[in-house]
RNA sequence: GCGCCAGUGGCGGAAUGGUAGACGCGCUGGUCUUAGGAACCAGUGGGCAACCGUGGGGGUUCGAGUCCCUCCUGGCGCACCA
């Protein structure tokens, strides 16, 4: 018996499910009541993804506690998940703002703390001068924010972060491993984390024994080096320049309105070449990124598109060090190195070396390699968040708690009303004693980012009892989550996260897991008709109807256009709830109707025609089944097992549109051949196929017919049983289709060859021709070639 | 701009390099009736035909929707990452 573990990204509560979730889970359910009826151990929870922002917004809009209307969200989206009827394991049930999972989380921040992996340093939030509080990245528009509209503010606050960077290298090697991820999600998070190899190089300052350290992936063009350019916030900006000049540049470069243009200060120093006996200039320069590389480069003007447009403006020298003509310029291609003593004639690979073993022989420059990928900040000045177990004394100097002091509760009685983060103003929270050191202390006001608490969730379901995080022997026998089903608008981040908790995790505790999810299926959305009035005021669908060709809105008679298919929004108005649809067509129709239409990772047009045919289906298998029983066919058998063989293949490859195909033809067949079959264990098979896509109905039959209700385990596939004795084989002349022949499999070539002589068609063409070659694929094709 | 993915009937979509369009929707004609959110039967890529057809053009192959090159269009992601 082999164990699948079968998980959906669990929902953040807002309250309601939608149709998304319900596509997300159906297509998880099926999976998961396949792999049951395969006998495997499945795993199968939910669970609710409850601290976050939208609960402190309802709290000050509607006056409810952040706790109160998040229980009772994921109250009314348990009840419509249940009336999904889906095969969930609801024992293991969590909600990441119960004290019995954060306090676990306070636990895992302390490892890795303990382990190096936590650390605080100064960072730059969104701040809200109105409100007086953070904003996240969302929450700002056109640079105000949303909810004042004030200008927003970048403010310098010390903040936690963990140390991503560390696991940089096999988060990327990793992801070759991953061979059941789409490969799209890999090439983003590759990027992502954006790994490139180079040199580092220190360029010296004119007048002084300082240095610069510049990034570069290129130093084979260094002697084509004529400038230095760093960003704003580079130290020698600040030593170079009083305050009052850097906020004028600061200004100057944000009121470029085109973000691209170049736009450069001449600092008064000067850098000495690393090789050459010559001056370059130092610039601060708008395009410079302070958070990559060392915030510094050396400009390259021939061979680099922003250099040389930078070099332009300013009238820099351009040198050209790698072969090519000047109407190439800038040349970023590869070719032979010119104009360069040490590296003349070489090709870009064997430069690199060359220059970087000269680097380190000078003492100048070393190999390096660089991520984009830049450390995890997770304190959020929220207080609907996992407390973060530190304290601060009177002095500023902090203690990460002990285990044994956890848990630090997230208080109740707040003020989220006004200004600020409420567990800032929660003096008597705030402010304790510290027990070890007997003297006073002050609790972290900050709480940890949502994606901490989803990065380890798929562990903490294995035993949501336990009184530590997680049995690393249960991490070991059940982990990798083996089909993981969810959004991929979660492609980078949140499965990032997830991947280095895993990781950082295995390093502290020793368990075998590499990766937290073997197998990642994203499904598409679900998009549906929009239309609006001339006015542009957007009009639901079902208030629409079609008037001798023209749409007219019902209530108003107004004249209503059709706009594009897009994805269900309330703002469009062209959301379908999932409980007036379970209301009208049932579960199994809307089941089905999931993955009907396209395939599951693929976008699904709603549209009534959809939903309707999906009911119709059903009574259609009801109606069969209702059927007195007839004479068995000959190949009905061979059909069936047909039918459980294609089922199969195609709900292990999630092609699960192909399922529903498969279940048509099936039933197509039936019903032509009016073979009415229900008291066999034909019946039985059919049933049990048909039961991970359409429960209520298999188990309904399953009753009537046998007063049952246990479904058969999923049958073995009889594959001589599918083979077929009699074909059709294709007969082409020059490679085009002229005709097919009934035969019998594992024919003779040269007798098949005969009678296709012998048909009218095939004499036709080959008439005044000569037969210079024939081409038999056995069983597949024949194909005569002619002059 | 760079990267990835995709382009197949009226529509959604099927096709290990081997009969393109499975299956569904829609549509056409018919049947039946308790007039239904039905059901059943027949048909449905284009063309009167020979034939022509998988975004355009080239190529590889006996054979290409599928592989290669190139261009066009659309979607997604990244976006001055040195």
């Amino acid at each position: 018996m082999s164990k699948k573990y079968i998980l959906e990204m669990f929902p953040y509560p807002s309250g309601n499910i939608h149709m998304g979730h319900v596509r997300n889970y159906v297509i998880g359910d099926i999976c998961a009541r396949y792999h049951k009826l395969k006998g495997d151990k499945v795993i199968h929870p939910m669970g609710w993804d409850a601290f976050g922002l939208p609960a402190e917004n309802a709290a000050i809009q509607f006056k409810t506690h952040p706790q109160d209307w998040t229980l009772q969200n994921i109250k009314n989206m348990k009840d419509q998940l249940q009336k999904l009827d889906l095969d969930l394991d609801w024992d293991r049930e969590i909600a990441t703002c119960n004290e019995d999972y954060y306090k676990h989380q306070q636990e895992l921040f302390i490892d890795l703390y303990n382990a190096g992996l936590a650390y605080k340093k100064d960072a730059l939030v969104n701040w809200d001068p109105i409100d007086q509080t953070v904003l996240a990245n969302e929450q700002v528009i056109d640079g105000k924010g949303w909810r004042t509209g004030a200008e927003v503010e970048k403010k310098n606050l010390s903040q936690w972060f963990f140390r991503i960077t560390d696991y940089a290298e096999e988060l990327l090697t990793g992801l070759d491993n991953l061979s059941l991820w789409p490969e799209k999600v890999k090439t983003m998070q590759k990027n992502w984390i954006g790994k490139s190899i180079g040199a580092e190089i220190k360029f010296e300052i004119s007048g002084s024994t300082d240095f610069l350290n510049i990034f570069t992936t290129r130093p084979d063009t260094i002697y084509g080096a004529t400038f230095i350019a760093v960003s704003i916030n580079h130290k020698i900006v600040s030593s170079s320049l009083d305050k009052k000049s850097i906020k004028d540049i600061k200004n100057t470069f944000a009121s470029i309105s085109n973000e691209k243009e170049k736009y450069g200060i001449k600092l008064n120093v000067n850098c000495k070449h690393p090789i050459l006996d010559k001056e370059i200039p130092v610039y601060i320069a708008n395009f410079v990124l302070d958070t990559y590389g060392e915030g510094a480069i050396f400009g390259c003007p021939a061979h680099d598109e922003r250099d040389f447009e930078f070099a332009n403006k300013y009238s820099l020298p351009i040198i050209k060090v790698v072969e090519c003509k000047d109407t190439e310029l800038p040349y970023t291609g590869d070719g032979k190195v010119i104009n360069s003593p040490l590296l003349n004639g070489l090709e870009k690979k064997d430069a690199i070396e060359k220059i970087v073993s000269y680097f380190k022989k000078e003492g100048i420059g070393n190999e390096k390699i660089n991520f984009k990928l830049r450390d995890w900040g997770v304190s959020r000045q929220r207080y609907w968040g996992c407390p973060i177990p530190v304290i601060y004394y009177e002095d500023g100097s902090y203690r990460v708690l002990d285990k044994n002091e956890l848990p630090v509760l997230l208080p109740y009685n707040v003020n989220l009303e006004g200004k600020g983060n409420a567990l800032l103003k929660k003096e008597d929270w705030r402010k304790i004693t510290c027990p070890k050191k007997n003297k006073i202390a002050f609790r972290e006001t900050d709480t940890l980012d949502t994606f901490v608490d989803s990065s380890w969730y798929y562990m903490r379901f294995l035993n949501n009892k336990l009184n530590i995080p997680f049995d690393s022997k249960q991490i070991d026998n059940l982990l990798p989550v083996d089909k993981y089903i969810g959004g991929i608008e979660h492609a980078i981040l949140h499965l990032l996260y997830s991947r280095f908790f895993m990781k950082a995790l295995r390093d502290i505790y020793g368990f075998n897991v590499d990766e937290p999810f073997k197998q990642l299926f994203t499904q598409g959305m679900i998009t549906h008709k929009t239309f609006k009035t001339s006015n542009n005021e957007w009009v639901m669908p079902k208030e629409v109807v079609s008037k001798n060709g023209t749409l007219i809105r019902l209530k108003t008679k107004e004249v209503i256009k059709e706009g594009p298919c897009e994805k269900m929004s309330k703002s469009k108005k062209n959301v379908i709830e999932p409980d007036e649809i379970l209301n009208s067509y049932g579960i199994d129709a809307t089941r089905i109707f999931m993955i009907s239409d396209s395939p599951p990772d693929r976008e699904l047009e709603w549209t009534e025609e959809g939903i309707q045919s999906s009911k119709n289906l059903i009574h259609r298998i009801e109606r069969y089944f209702a059927k007195e029983k007839s004479i068995i066919q000959k190949d009905v058998e061979k059909n069936i097992e047909k039918f459980v063989n294609d089922i199969e293949k195609n709900i292990l490859n999630f092609s699960l549109n192909k399922c529903v195909a498969d279940i048509y033809t099936l039933f197509n067949y039936l019903e032509k051949t009016k073979s009415y079959l229900h008291d066999s264990n034909l019946s039985k098979k059919i049933l049990t196929c048909i039961f991970p896509i359409l429960p209520k109905l298999s188990l309904s039959i399953n009753n009537n017919l046998f007063k049952s209700n246990n479904i058969d385990i999923w049958p073995k596939v009889n594959l001589d049983l599918i083979k077929d004795d009699k074909i059709i084989l294709p007969i082409q002349v020059k490679g085009k289709l002229v005709t097919t022949i009934d035969t019998n499999k594992d024919y003779l070539e040269e007798e098949i060859l005969k009678s296709i002589y012998k048909l009218d068609k095939i004499k036709k063409k080959l008439l005044d021709r000569k037969i210079i070659k024939i081409i038999n694929v056995q069983n597949k094709i024949i194909n005569i070639i002619t002059n």
